[in-house]
DNA sequence: TTGCTCCTCACGTCACGTGAGGTGGC
DNA sequence: TTGCTCCTCACGTCACGTGAGGTGGC
């Protein structure tokens, strides 16, 4: 005479095992059985689930619902909790949706984080190009800025691709080369860039930080022979560019 | 030298056992260790961390990011999946939020299903609300609105508390009376409201399924006094009402 | 006997969170 | 020695999904 717990889920328009969940966590009572066991849902269930269904498809979860029991009273404060939460979801969820329209839009790439959505990484080394990245993660938003203008009007230059070619053991006369030629070009770029001279000064997590943590990359993605050249040409340009020093 | 779990972590923005999770599911690299056992990271893991954080932020799952793997192909397709997902998601909290401002602004209560929010509960017996709420789940659109017009123009009736007080035990003459009383009620209810006849034609579920489920129903909020008292006052109507019958 | 429904375990899902218990470096 | 960081299990979270294995009614 009574509903199956099948019908009382279809009633409900809920799943068999959504229901038995329920009773698992005592949201909802189990109803008498038959003599076989199986369950007789009445009524006075259905109404249950019903409003424990439409609490759950507003954003409620199992132990909120618990607390507000089973009478009509408005939880207001739950309510607006809800709501704000609720609100703050929709907003990171169409924040991402903008951000998939640009990546779709072939504007930006998913390879590299969204603040380095303004560079080409065409014709970057890969070491440069994780050198950005790295960057993205201690520079301040002004000293960012300042560093993907110059990464953007350095055009690629031959001397990169014999910095890009050093190997571990390159002989000494090459990585001295290396570095007086670059040398001019690294002045150019100081020249037209006279923000890169400071560019810890707004770091986030501070300037001692922002240092260590470049120059624990440069470590990495450069090898010594790299290194080296970049230490020598640093020293022909002079003492005030040490920032760039790995030593 | 190189970077510690935690600080691997924090310039990812992402938590400690985020990043070991990612090395449990193959996500990322775990890198070399020192004598001790500690893991050192190095920028490579720092990019394909924040590749990863990127795109668990996006909304993919890691699954999907592994799919993905480790190219800047655009996967147009899952984009496209993604968005429209997104799009469905948000959509589904906002209609969310509706509902809660209804709810905030006491107009519609927690208690009654959606569909019942143009009913005013006051004055209704519990028995009747149950009914209501079931009806929801089997009457089609239109019969479920000449429904609740009927209960919303139906005023509370001196005979309705008769009715409510009609125990198990109720002796013949006092079913008799009741019935009696309200088959005129009925009987103008029925005028007023032409359409009662053939609530079951526009049923989603079926006809026969809705008037069973309405009759189960019934047996259970009704005691046999009432029922029986409703079919005396069918009866007294006339064969046309037969619907009503819980025979 | 066959097919369908019901039942109760009990493990799986997803992306981590959260201790427990132990070790290493200063 | 103390305090801090790192490590590896391993169970917990949330709302169920999904079989496994067995029984009852027609």
């Amino acid at each position: 005479m009574a509903w199956s717990t099948r019908e009382v889920a279809e009633l409900a328009g809920t799943s068999l095992r959504a229901v038995r969940h329920y009773h698992e966590v005592g949201l909802l009572p189990e109803p008498e059985r038959r003599t076989n066991g199986y369950k007789q849902y009445g009524v006075s269930h259905l109404v249950r689930l019903l409003r424990i269904k439409r609490l759950t498809d507003l954003g409620f979860s199992l132990a909120q619902i618990e607390a507000m029991g089973d009478e009509d009273q408005h939880p207001e404060e739950a309510l607006r909790t809800l709501d704000a939460e609720l609100a703050e979801t929709i907003d990171r969820l169409q924040r991402a949706r903008v951000e998939l329209g640009l990546i779709l839009r072939q504007s930006v790439s998913t390879d590299l984080p969204a603040e380095l959505g303004s560079l080409d990484p065409q014709g970057m080394s890969e070491a440069d190009r994780s050198m950005a990245v790295v960057m993205t993660r201690v520079l301040g938003e002004q000293s960012l800025q300042v560093y993907l203008d110059m990464l953007q009007d350095s055009p690629r230059n031959p001397v990169d691709d014999r910095f890009d070619r050093l190997t571990e053991d390159a002989p000494d006369d090459e990585r001295q080369s290396v570095a007086e030629e670059m040398a001019p070009q690294l002045q150019a770029v100081l020249k037209a860039h006279p923000g890169l001279r400071d560019l810890h000064s707004d770091a986030p997590r501070g300037e001692r930080f922002a240092t260590t943590t470049a120059l624990r990359a440069m470590k990495d993605v450069y090898n010594s022979a790299q290194l080296d050249a970049l230490v020598r040409a640093a020293k022909i340009i002079g003492p005030e560019t040490t920032e760039e020093d790995p030593t």
